[in-house]
DNA sequence: AATGAAAATATGTCCGGACAAATTTATCTG
DNA sequence: CAGATAAATTTGTCCGGACATATTTTCATT
């Protein structure tokens, strides 16, 4: 239940790197002040830093020491999952579910979800919001082949990303995501919803889980106002 | 000058996973196992499997023990620069250069680029299509600061993926790559150029390509027409 | 003042051990 | 046989220490 120590001491570096007590371009305390300081032993202090890494806060390097290269997380920056986990996670979105039914698949749904047209399926439409209750930036909707299967009754209950999603029903673990992403106008009603101009353009994303088998989960949509928002992520190479 | 022991377990390990030896979906040796197999520490055998997680092979699950997720290394085609690698190298396609010019940097490309406004440019556009002379799908505008710098007057004399640029002008090798994705409209002319009506809605795809020591070597803009073209891949190997 | 060698510093690698927490497996009980 | 309980298994956390390697700093020499 209680934080690991190290991951302790990583919030608070990374809360004070966020507010400036270490500034970008300067160095970290090396590892054997870290362990003075919050009395830890040396693998405990570099655990910490290890988080820190990953979240592209530092860099270390042999002999010269750890030096702090941003200010703020950047977490999922590395993949183009990271998008949807940039909104789910790092940007600490919240989904609502507005409404839940079944539905005859349309010709569009049959392709999305690699179905039957006709065939029931449960869809999930919910608005994504930084904060419960703020203004909606992303319009997006799960569906699921199986208007009686458990599995889709089940997700009528839970909420939240799809991973989380995934992991709460104990489907066990995600073997391939596909996801189509281009532009679109943005549908009306949507507009609507999200408080956006009727004639706006939108990101489409498109989403397809599948279970190491290859058997599809869910498949979920996400309409971002493209001019309004904006993915920004930074990818370094190795070249080793 | 020699690897680390834990690297050489790593690179045993992933030989052994990508050799089939460890089907994908079954499970890894246990820490202890691989301690008595290669004679190592538990905390060396650990620091072998983390290269393994970071190279998305496999993922451990306390209580449960280290399941193999893919059979190769998820190197690029876990970033978003495969959307572009997709385009230049997979789909095959031929970047031809219209035209090229030296502007003044306006508001908008003085932020890409990171420079004064009014500065001088070199600009290239050009259209990109899955064979030469075919129907272009994509507006492609890569620029460069310093209109006489000699790099700038070499860009205007190759032509082709901004990777094989970088790679032909010997500038060694990219450190980072910052991309922003969004839907906008369709500039009337881009849409003449692509044979697209004039009211399209498009995917804009800016990318800032800087070389290790962080300086910006060029940055390219990417017009797609949103609803002609889709972008797919997959994240995670499915299991072949 | 410039150079180069030595010392100090900082991170990297590797070992040993101990206990905690999550999961799976075996066992007992009704 | 089903369900609860206990044991075994497996990874996670944390400590201590030692030496290696890369970098920076210091200092003696020229």
């Amino acid at each position: 239940m209680s934080k690991p120590r190290y991951q302790t001491v990583a919030d608070q570096l990374r809360r004070d790197i966020e507010k400036g007590r270490h500034q970008v371009g300067t160095l970290l305390p090396t590892e054997l002040q870290l362990c003075a300081a919050y009395e830890i032993s040396r693998h405990t202090a570099r655990e910490a830093l290890r988080v820190l890494i990953h979240d592209r806060m530092i860099e270390r390097k042999q002999g010269s020491g750890t030096l702090v290269i941003a200010n703020s997380r950047q977490r999922f920056n590395h993949s183009i999952s990271s998008v949807q986990d940039l909104l789910q996670y790092g940007a600490n979105t919240r989904l609502t579910i507005k409404h839940t039914e079944i539905v005859a698949a349309d010709d569009e749904l049959a392709e999305l979800l690699g179905c039957e047209v006709g065939t029931d399926c449960i869809h999930l439409h919910g608005l994504r919001s930084t904060q419960k209750g703020e203004a909606p930036f992303c319009v997006s909707d799960i569906y699921r082949i199986g208007g009686k299967d458990p599995l889709s009754r089940r997700l009528m209950e839970v909420s939240g990303a799809v991973y989380a999603l995934v992991e709460e029903l104990e489907i066990g673990h995600i073997g391939m995501v596909e996801q189509d992403i281009n532009a679109a106008p943005l549908p009306s009603e949507n507009a609507l919803e999200l408080g956006v101009p009727k004639s706006s353009v939108c990101l489409r994303i498109a989403r397809r889980y599948f279970d190491p088998s290859g058997k599809l989960i869910v498949a979920a949509v996400n309409l971002h106002p493209g001019s309004d928002f904006v993915y920004s992520m930074s990818l370094k190479q190795s070249t080793s």
